[in-house]
DNA sequence: CCCGTTCCGTGAATCGTTTCAAGGTCCCTA
DNA sequence: TAGGGACCTTGAAACGATTCACGGAACGGG
């Protein structure tokens, strides 16, 4: 029978499953950026846990977009998949609570919705932005400067205001900042550029992310300045590129894959209103040592 | 009308379309690893291209996984995909054939599977290595090195039969060949190691693509050795990273969006054994220039 | 040996959308 | 005014997997 099947090329039609079912055995997932190694991780972890459960994944890219972001919801949803797992650029209340009016589980990823009543699963930054300055501090780096973006995401706000709490409770004077438009590397570049300008460097960077951080080493690099000697610089995120940078990259961990599983399995068991925070961890390398 | 159906939260019932019309609104593409940014390009131009015409995208990554592979295949067959756009790692010809007996259209990306009668869509790899080789012995440069991955998938044979031939022809020496066991920026790093440990370096480096010539790069200048004084690099690609290098890469452009562009148009035509070629173009940049 | 219970297999109804056909209405023309 | 044509509305069938109900058969117990 079974052979039969195999050999006819039979494939069982999951449009009319779904259809039967109600909604098929599918879950969204819909990440802002697909080419930032962040949201990869993120997603490999939530596609382990849904294979696993014998469910498959729905990519989809806003790109930052809330338009795009819209069209991808409305296009999830028009798919009939049972949960979704999103970082949220212009979701509204309104409109999760549509979804899960219409039994999608809806998890939220590095971000919160006030009012939405879904699950979120994040990560502590105001503890990643200890983390990363309290590291510095006790490397003797008193005069920082930090890269960041503007406008900052929720996320890069809870990290600067850990960062800055550290430091004004260790007595130290507020860092330079520096903010560019982008967490890209070539942002980094740029924002590396900025500070050689200005004349006296500081003697430790802290940056958004990883990416900004591989720019500004590239650059301070390419300058003849030696890193950690004379600025040391600290990333997040720990992407893959981080360990393989020029000067490898101290940073802070965020449990990219335990986020996309712990979100997988929120959203298959359907929990609502539960939100789970981890906690980021320092990783030393040469960059800050 | 359309307000109340906005008012009430409508939305229609893709898997009763897609029931109803034998098959859906979407193609499917399946690239071999999401977090390559070369295949994210591709994966961008194929989107662009399907959102024109009204499709969406399924994604799926095979992660170089003959089986994964099989098992996206038969979830894109069972969610009633119009069309395959697919960087083939273990599908043969049966099983496209089967594919397309279900009206399903594939295009094959970058690479050939014999006798399958898919369309196809590619670069001309010979070429590509040839640019890259005549532009090193144009710059004066003779004892090369290649760094290349075994075992080799068919464009990166082909890449390197181009620019030996291309060394050949000028009457140089064959270069000294160093094989990792993967495309990525550690096993350049590993590379660019054991050259140094051969004492003499060579003062030309062909990488098999940009992810290992980044890491060439990053564990030369580490080294102390001048690039591209000392050793010019050339990578492959020119994906985004490539340009924001410590030493920004010279490398050979593949024109990957176009490459997903015409992918889909090819896919949503329904042309069969067509077979597109697409030339690669030089980037000098200044880590061989 | 007969009756009851359980198990298996068959058949029909269902999901929401699309498509096709039939019936009805309105307008234009002869 | 009557007839015909075109257009719109309304209704029903179909897509394929699933689920539920019903009937038949087999087995076990009284």
């Amino acid at each position: 029978m079974l052979a039969a099947i195999e050999e006819l090329g039979f494939v069982r039609n999951e449009a009319a499953r779904a259809l039967r079912k109600g909604s098929g055995r599918t879950l969204g997932v819909l990440v802002e950026d697909i080419a930032n190694p962040y949201f990869t991780d993120v997603a490999r972890g939530a596609e382990a846990a849904l294979n696993e459960g014998g469910f498959d994944v729905l990519w989809c890219t806003s790109d930052g977009s809330p338009e795009k972001e819209r069209r991808c919801v409305d296009f999830l949803e028009e798919q009939g998949v049972s949960g979704l797992i999103v970082t949220p650029v212009g979701l509204d209340a309104r409109r999760i609570g549509r979804l899960r009016a219409h039994g999608i589980a809806v998890v939220l990823v590095d971000r919160k919705v006030p009012g939405a009543g879904a699950s979120s699963v994040g990560v502590d930054h105001v503890e990643g932005g200890r983390l990363a300055a309290e590291h510095l501090t006790a490397l003797g780096r008193h005069d920082l400067a930090v890269v960041t973006v503007e406008p900052e995401t929720p996320p890069l706000r809870q990290r600067r205001a850990g960062a800055l709490r550290a430091l004004t409770r260790a007595g130290h004077a507020p860092p330079l900042t520096i903010a560019e438009t982008a967490l890209t590397t070539a942002a980094g570049r740029s924002a590396a550029q900025r500070l050689m300008d200005f004349g006296t460097l500081p003697d430790g960077i802290l940056c958004a992310n990883d990416l900004m951080a591989i720019g500004v080493v590239n650059e301070l690099v390419r300058g003849g300045v030696k890193i950690p000697q004379e600025v040391a610089v600290v990333g997040y995120d720990d992407i893959a590129p981080a360990a393989t940078a020029v000067v490898p990259l101290t940073t802070v961990r965020q449990p990219r894959r335990d986020l996309g599983r712990i979100a997988t399995e929120l959203a298959l068991t359907g929990v609502e209103g539960k939100n789970v925070v981890l906690n980021p961890e320092l990783v030393v390398r040469e960059s800050a040592s």
